[in-house]
RNA sequence: GGGGGUGUAGCUCAGUUUGGUUAGAGCGCUUGCCUGUCACGCAAGAGGUCGCGAGUUCGAGCCUCGUCACUCCCGCCA
């Protein structure tokens, strides 16, 4: 070993030990005649002086030290001053006298400054041009040491519950459902594909299939799709798990606890919106869009949108009167606890907020202190029908009111924009906290946004649906519901699950409905189909996002703050300097033309 | 593919409103001085295609057009 001691543990009981430490140099005091050189590791930081009177020649080579240099050092361990102690150090009462230097490494000066205290964080470009250096940051090395708690936390909970870990293959199939994948030519079939896995979906079910039912895998994935504040670009990591002979509950008793744990052990939140037993609060996704105009509401706030569709049908105001007839469409309204407070422009970015979500306006009411109200359209809505809403939505005195009025959907993404716009001004997003809750009932089938009028499934096509062949056979498609679920937390995706479809005969009925025929079933998805006539089990599970949770619970700011060696946001490794161009050659030993433009 | 934002020293930024002499600051870097600092201090110094390209003008960091990069959002992400 080239040291006796990292650089975050020597203390008060060291001293007069000889140590021998390696490190970065962190920073150095010369002051003429003593030279103070701050050696770092990831373990910390440990001062390390040069005197001349302790040792000449060490002082001399100690001038040329510079940042980020890497060198070893003996000396002896000593007592600081009682006056001299820095208090910000965990090593910070004691000092290591140098007799002797060796310079393992040299360093060009960094691109940018690594100290924490006294570097304004550089741009991201540069930091992941050089994310080698950037990874010596305290930050970066605790996300590290976090997302390997986390890991270690999941495996530790899935196989003390008799769960196998097992890894599906990386060159799968390309999914003609969902996003976009990266495709890799095969050599020894020119003209044919691999696809990187955009999850571990099929496989697993084919696991199921074959009788291992308690399955769980930290699974990369893959989708060629633009990157996002929390969606990383190209690969991230899935919890991905699925169990045989289970219903929707089971999956969500097993899962809940892993999450209250999780918080507990990678975050100080205090968990908050649970039910009064303990359970995560169960909502179906009509009721979440209705309620809080998202799939994904962040429940720890209290800001609910309720219909006033009926007390305006008839009234003055022609816009929301005229919304209240036409089939499909609503009028809804939300009330705002406090947002008296917000200026004009507040609520001008609020409307712009909800035109960039489809509506055509953001009418408001504010309640005033002295008990009158200020609005473009009380006027015309009369007192009565006001009083009704204001009585409907719960306003109080320094309160505003929010409307939406227009077909449902539009209705439900404005005001829940604005919803969680109206959250953050008011400062209602607690760091502190942690809300947690299931999105159940996902509808079956959708009407496609592409194709107006075309049935699509509403979620994924691999969920049961409930009330399974007889559904159907019988009910209208958009009124059928699926065992499809989602698990959110403070306003984010975590999860998305069900009860999957085990039945080949209700698979058929289900593509048929949104509009498969057979054959293509059979194209797209043979071995799935193949397997489920063979004594597929009922089964189910999940697949939490690894790197979105942790970012959720931590509050990192950005999904590539979780990341070793995060792609940009346009998928570039801008260390690597990947994607890159191949040469010819292996273009051609792939059956594949090379473009010159 | 579409929209917003940003781009000035190695890093973080000011300067752009109203075009006008030699483009500034803090940090970092170099050199010198300094034996108790810990964001050490003091002094001096180096460092700039103002993202790139055209245009308007006597004159452009600043105005116009184009373009590129980064970033956030929409589309997309079963």
């Amino acid at each position: 070993m080239l040291r006796t001691h990292t650089n975050g543990e020597l203390n008060k009981a060291n001293i007069g030990d000889e140590v021998t430490l390696c490190g970065w140099v962190h920073r150095r005091r010369d002051h003429g005649g003593i030279i103070f050189i701050d050696l770092r590791d990831r373990y910390g930081l440990t001062q390390v002086t040069f005197d001349p009177e302790v040792d000449k020649e060490a002082h001399k080579q100690a001038d040329v030290l510079r940042s980020e240099w890497v060198i070893q050092v003996t000396g002896k361990v000593i007592a600081r001053p009682d006056d001299m102690v820095n208090k910000k150090l965990k090593s910070g009462e004691i000092e290591v006298e140098i007799s002797k230097l060796s310079v393992l490494n040299t360093s060009k000066t960094p691109p940018f400054e690594l100290d924490e205290e006294k570097a304004h964080e550089a741009n991201e470009t540069i930091r992941l041009k050089y994310r080698f250096i950037d990874l010596r940051r305290e930050k970066i090395q605790k996300m590290l040491e976090q997302k390997d708690k986390m890991i270690k936390y999941l495996r530790k909970y899935f196989h003390d519950n008799d769960f196998t870990e097992i890894q599906t293959p990386i060159l799968a199939n390309s999914s003609p459902e969902g996003a976009r994948d990266f495709l890799i030519p095969s050599r020894m079939y020119p003209g044919s594909f691999f696809a990187l896995p955009q999850a571990p979906q099929q496989f697993k079910q084919l696991l199921m299939v074959g009788g291992m039912d308690k399955y769980f895998q930290i699974a990369p994935c893959f989708r060629d799709e633009d990157s996002r504040m929390d969606r990383h670009y190209g690969e991230f990591y899935q919890l991905d798990m699925e169990m045989s002979f289970v219903e929707q509950d089971d999956i969500f008793r097993l899962m809940e606890p892993l999450m209250i744990g999780l918080t507990k052990e990678m975050s100080d939140k205090e968990i908050v919106g649970l039910e009064k037993d303990g359970r995560f609060k169960q909502i179906p996704y009509l009721e979440s869009m209705n309620k809080y105009g998202t799939d994904k509401p962040d429940l720890r706030f209290d800001m609910e949108i309720v219909s006033v569709t009926e007390l305006v049908k008839g009234s003055g105001f022609k816009v929301f009167a005229d919304m209240a007839e036409k089939e499909g469409h609503v009028v809804h309204a939300m009330r705002v606890a406090g947002g008296e407070k917000f200026t004009r422009k507040d609520i001008d970015e609020l409307t712009n907020l909800a035109f960039e979500n489809g509506a055509k306006g953001l009418a408001y009411i504010v309640l005033k202190d002295d008990g009158s109200l200020q609005s473009p359209i009380v006027k015309f809505l009369g007192d009565e029908i006001c009083a009704k809403i204001i009585k409907e939505t719960k306003a109080e005195k320094g309160d505003i009111i929010f409307f939406g009025a227009d077909k449902w959907r539009t209705v439900c993404d404005a005001l829940g924009a604005v919803r969680n716009e109206c959250g953050a001004r008011l400062g209602l997003k607690d760091t502190t906290k942690a809300a947690w809750c299931w999105i159940v009932d996902f509808p079956m089938f959708d009407y496609s946004e592409i194709e107006d009028g075309r049935i699509d499934f509403g979620h994924n096509p691999f969920s049961m649906p409930q009330g399974g062949l007889e559904a159907l056979e019988t009910e209208s498609p958009l009124e059928i519901k699926a065992f499809q679920f989602d698990l959110v937390v403070n306003g984010f995706e975590a999860s998305s699950g069900a009860i999957r479809n085990h039945d080949p005969r209700i698979m058929y009925k289900a593509f048929e409905i949104a509009g498969y025929k057979k054959e293509e079933v059979d194209e797209k998805f043979g071995a799935m189909i193949r397997a489920f006539e063979y004594g597929a089990p009922p089964h189910g599970g999940n697949a939490p996002g690894i790197d979105r949770i942790l970012m959720v619970l931590n509050d990192y700011e950005s999904i590539r703050d979780i990341y070793a060696f995060p792609k940009d946001g346009k998928g570039k490794d801008l260390m690597m300097d990947s994607p890159a161009k191949v040469d010819e050659k292996q273009l051609k030993d792939l059956g594949l033309k090379f473009r010159k433009d």
